[in-house]
DNA sequence: TCATATT
């Protein structure tokens, strides 16, 4: 990225400032949320925030206002302190991302001299402007990095700075030039984080043993209804099958029978090699063990010939379960372009005590056994991408869902019972 | 412990 310059938008000014709103009802138009909010402050525009393809609202916008004061008095005015009709719960108003760093002009310094002091380079970069913030960053025995951060009143006291030391100036001592730049913003910060975690991922490509808690706790249990699998029957080698590609699935999967045999599992997982590690894992019903399951299957496909509840007619069978550790596989749940998708009433579930190491994918998976899953979420904390162990699923009837229920509440999962509760409906208060 | 969403 080029240093020294930073994207700006066309429409507003350097002083504007775009606040982003939540809970704001998905049916509000931008004149309706211009006239409110210019109740309480000056305001230019107001942008709702839609989903790229359907263009319906996201329940969001971003505000801008002329200054910094008139967006305080928006966020002081109506942050926390109204809820719009149709809202449930009160509206969020805060600075977008980005606009608290862009007014910071903060800079990185680098290639200090690692026993320069604060006062030091505070005298230096006071030529250029009044220095609201500056910390050297220092490891555990106060010893310096080398480097440091700094903010300034004005861009344009920022922009002297930088213009005139960066790659120029040498601090005494020093035989480099310092190196002066914007300091990453939040953003930059996490996509590098993201890339970090992502290159790392990659080296350990078989994740399947990080899970073996779960593979013993695993409800008995099942084939999955719209994906193929692989099959290995007690004592036999384990065999794949490759679904045709217009399938939209995993390339591989494998099914390990009998819960007895889970524990196999973790030695025959590895043995797929990187390249080739499965993505699905099905553990069918201790009643499937003994029958003609110990025949080779056909294969299951998506709307295809095998029923998803192929023993029901066994008292004792119990319900799908399936475990997956894919990551990358797009799927036919409802995602991908944002918003949840949300079945009829009575349709969707919320879960609670999820292991914390299911995804959506995983949640997905591990509830497609009961019917057509249109959507599973699984909630994640923001800052840390840490499952907070509840979320979603959503069936396209009900009947799904209450055989989802009956099956999966308090069942065992990775050390904890699974909740399995039919969704609360915020939406249909009927005020008469 | 019930959908927090950044064009």
């Amino acid at each position: 990225m080029a240093e020294g310059k930073r994207e700006r938008r066309e429409s507003s000014s350097e002083e504007s400032v775009k606040l982003f709103v939540g809970q704001v009802p998905k049916n509000m138009t931008e004149v309706q949320l211009l006239t409110m909010f210019r109740e309480f402050a000056l305001v230019d525009e107001v942008n709702i925030i839609k989903d790229k393809t359907t263009r319906a609202s996201r329940g969001c916008c971003f505000v801008i206002c002329p200054t910094r004061e008139e967006a305080d008095k928006a966020v002081n005015a109506c942050h926390n302190k109204k809820t719009l009709s149709g809202a449930s719960s009160p509206l969020q108003v805060k600075y977008a991302d980005g606009e608290l760093e862009r007014l910071e002009h903060k800079l990185f310094v680098g290639m200090l001299p690692k026993n320069v002091s604060e006062a030091e380079v505070s005298a230096l970069f006071s030529i250029y402007g009044t220095i609201k913030d500056l910390q050297i960053l220092r490891g555990s025995q106060q010893t310096s990095k080398g480097c440091a951060f700094l903010k300034y009143e004005t861009k344009e006291q920022a922009i002297a700075a930088l213009d005139a030391i960066n790659g120029k100036h040498k601090m005494e001592g020093s035989s480099v030039p310092l190196v002066v730049k914007w300091a990453d913003t939040e953003k930059e910060r996490q996509a590098r984080r993201a890339q970090k975690a992502q290159s790392q991922a990659s080296n350990v490509p078989n994740t399947d043993s990080q899970h073996p808690s779960l593979f013993g706790a695993l409800p008995l249990g099942y084939v999955p209804p719209y994906n193929g699998f692989g099959y290995q029957a007690p004592g036999y080698g384990l065999m794949q099958y490759r679904l045709p590609p217009m399938q939209n699935q995993p390339g591989f999967h494998s099914m390990i029978p009998t819960v007895n045999q889970g524990n196999a599992l973790r030695g025959i997982a590895p043995d797929l090699g990187p390249s080739m590690n499965p993505r699905n894992y099905a553990i069918p019903p201790a009643s499937y063990m003994g029958s003609a399951y110990h025949l080779q299957h056909p294969l299951a496909y998506p709307g295809g010939m095998f029923s998803h509840r192929p023993l029901s007619s066994s008292p004792r069978s119990v319900p799908p379960v399936v475990l997956s550790s894919n990551s990358a596989t797009s799927s036919s749940t409802g995602k991908g372009s944002g918003g949840q998708v949300e079945g009829p009433p009575g349709a969707n579930l919320f879960i609670y005590h999820i292991p914390q190491e299911f995804g959506d994918q995983e949640l997905s998976t591990a509830f497609q056994g009961f019917g057509r899953v249109l959507s599973a979420k699984v909630f994640v904390d923001k800052a840390t991408g840490v499952s907070k162990c509840f979320g979603f699923v959503s069936y396209d009837s009900p009947e799904d869902a209450q055989s989802a229920i009956s099956v999966m509440n308090g069942f065992q999962l990775g050390g904890k019972k699974l909740k399995v509760q039919l969704k609360r409906d915020n939406k249909q208060t009927k005020p008469y």
